[in-house]
This record gives C-alpha cells, structure tokens and sequence, in this order.
DNA sequence: ATTATCTATAGATCTATAGATAATGC
DNA sequence: ATTATCTATAGATCTATAGATAATGC
C-alpha cells in the first residue's frame, strides 16, 4: 500500500508511518532518558531503531545532532505558543494573566505527558557545548516570552522590566519545570489537575 | 613539615592539607559539570587530579563508585540539618514556618555557592541506576523532612498531610532548586539576597 | 543517476587488572 | 608487612568511513 521509497529497503520493515529518522529520535529519546547520553552508543541507538550503526551517519552527523534534533523539536513547541500569547494581546482576548495561566499549563502538560522525560536533557552538561547554541537560542526566546508575560500580568510598563522581572520569570519558568524533576523522583501526582494546580501556583508567584 | 604517611610518594606533589581522595573527587566534580559523566574518562579524571589513572582504582572502585561518593557528600548535609529543623520544634525556638525558611535559605545558599553547580549531577540519567540507591534515599530523606515541615507550617496535624503535602512539598523543593538551572543558564541574579527572596517564595508556595 | 541501506573494518579510545616500586611501621 | 603509588597492557568497546547492494526515477 505505502508506495516504496527509493534506496534500499531495509531489513527490518519500517513501522507503519514512522520514517527512519523519527525511528532513530524515538529510540535516542528511550536510551538517553534511561542511561544518559555519554552511555549511549551509536551502536545502541541503531540497534533500538532497527538499522545498521552506520544507516545512522546517513540521517544524522553524529550523536551530538541527533541529541540536538531531540531537543529543538521538544523546546520548539513550547517556544512558539509562547512568542504567540507574547503577540496575541488583543483589546477582546484573555488578559495578560490568563495568557501566562495557559502557556504554564501548556508546558506543564507537555512536560509531563511524552512517552519519555525528555525534559531531563535540557540540562545535561552535555549540553553546555557550543554545538547546542540553537537549541540554547530557543530556550532564551522561551524564557524571553515568559518575562514578558510576567511583566504584562503584572501591570508594568515593557520598558520597566529589570532584574525583578527576570528573577520573577526564573521562578516561574523552574515551577513549571519542576515536572521534569518530579517525573523523575516518581513521587506521583502527576495526575490530570498538576498542569492547572501548577499554573495557579505560578501565577501567585508571579504577581505576589 | 606534614608527617609523609605511608605508601609511594606521588609523582606530582599533593595540594596542601588536600587528600588524594579529596583530589580525585574535585576533579570529578569539574570535569561532569562541565563535559558530562559520560563522555569524561577515568584517564581524564585522573589527569586532573595528577595521579596515574591506575591510582584512581585504589581509591574507588570505579567512575560510577566517584560519582556516588560525590552526590552522597553534597546532598547529606542538606538531609541532616532538615531532619535537624524538623526535630527541633520546641516550644521557645523559631515555629515551622521560620524553621522551613531557614531550610530553604540554606539549601539556596549551598547550591549556589559550592565551586561547581553539582547540583546539576542530581538528574543524571545514569543516576537511576541501582547503583544509585543510598543517594536516592538521602534524597527521600531531604523531601520527607520538607514535607514535614510545610505540613507543619500550614498548622496541619502529622496524620492529615496526604497528596496535597506531597505536591506542596515538591513544589518548594522545586523552587529552592531552582538555583540549579538559574547557574546553569546563566541569567545572573545570584546575588546575596537570592536565598532570602527565594525562601520567601517558597513560603508563598507553601502557605497559600 | 540518485537514494537509502547494508557489511566490514581501521583506528582510537577506554576500563580494569597485573606486577613493579617506594615509602612507612613493626 | 602494609600501603599508595607507578608503568604497561589485554580486551572490549566505540566512532566514522569505505565500498557493496538494492531499490526508484528518468
């Protein structure tokens, strides 16, 4: 049915819908959330995606971009509903305060609902290498959003945001993370209320 | 001047007042927070802490064996002064909420201020691992102390802290560590009086 | 001709141990 | 005799490339 794609078919089918790359992200994101990226072999990855170690240089430079393609496509989401609710402060919208509600709650929600904790990988020392800057730009522009929303939910003009602001948005920002860590103590609670309990408590923290 | 104690001398001559033990886990301690546990070797541990990289083996039994032994130093104090806290509710001391202040205020302090962000090691995947286990339970230690003193805080008897504490608890651990990512990403702002407004936060958190 | 995969492998690590060496302590 | 270190190395990876193979597309 799916009409076969040039180059040699591979020896184990591909899953359904699923391209050779999206297999090898899948397959990283297990390894590197449950042993750590520097124990994590090429050789591994390609076993768990059901290539060759060597099909893995055709899609990819190396471990480091995989790792790097990990991390925008999870970041990037949460980026761009961001520089959204940022823009979208309509005279009829929601306000200021309810936009910063929903973005914790979007990003709690994320954090907390993909088949492995990738949140985990953002902060690998891996990571600090100057090879990750695009993801690191990323993180900025999210964090950028998030102060701005702070700041607007707070009633202060953009040009009055100083340190406060910034240490204000930290604080909200690490809440929202906190899923990261909690998913990983398995500590429970992660049930369908933490996104807006989580939200609530930001937004306290925000404007008290 | 210092007795020399047995054993072969060292090739490169010893830090002051320094162990090679201590040497070794110093040198640990740069190399993951700055490359990764994975991708730095027992040759390059060795390499910094000037001994062969055989000698490592004589003192530890392994990477892993250092990487224990480091988490193991940096969380205990913080799990013995909150057990401390927590005990220490007599009648004419600070009350819960002073006492949780406190609490958070050091544990700022501590993350903020050691030579590198260790903390940052806490949410290695390759801590998971069983190996891991005794720092696993100081960890549990850490949080049941602050949730028994956010339980206490809120006036709440011992038997009533349910789910609610848990997720109370979680979120002001959250917030003191914060401090972690904060380092890590760099954004400034730690200055002296970030333990101070940090602990009020989480009091926030805790109380309201 | 182009593409995606495979098999095989060179070269570079990296870990852990074996065995020698140089000190103290009895 | 005990301890802490050293040098040397076997064996086990692990990464990245070279070259063959099997499909589509023109």
């Amino acid at each position: 049915m799916p009409p076969r794609l040039p180059g040699r078919p591979r020896a184990a089918a591909p899953r359904d819908g699923v391209s050779t790359q999206e297999e090898i992200l899948q397959a990283s994101d297990r390894l590197f959330c449950s042993q750590g990226y520097g124990p994590t072999s090429t050789h591994a990855i390609a076993r768990e995606a059901r290539i060759s170690q060597a099909s893995l240089y055709h899609h990819f430079s190396g471990k480091q971009d995989v790792l790097l393609a990990l991390l925008l496509r999870t970041v990037r989401p949460s980026a761009d509903l961001a520089e959204q609710l940022v823009a979208g402060g309509d005279d009829d919208g929601p306000g200021p305060a309810e936009r910063l509600r929903r973005l914790c709650a979007y990003d709690v929600r994320l954090l907390a609902s993909g088949a492995e904790n990738t949140g985990l990988l953002y902060s690998l020392p891996e990571v600090r290498d100057p090879f990750f800057a695009p993801f690191h730009a990323e993180r900025r522009r999210l964090f950028e959003a998030y102060r701005a929303l702070v700041s607007a939910a707070r009633g202060e003009e953009t040009a009055s945001s100083g340190p406060g602001a910034d240490r204000r948005a930290a604080m909200v920002l690490s809440l929202v993370e906190s899923v990261i860590t909690r998913r990983l103590d398995g500590l429970g609670g992660l049930d369908e209320q933490l996104p807006d309990q989580i939200a609530d408590a930001a937004l306290r923290l925000a404007l008290g």
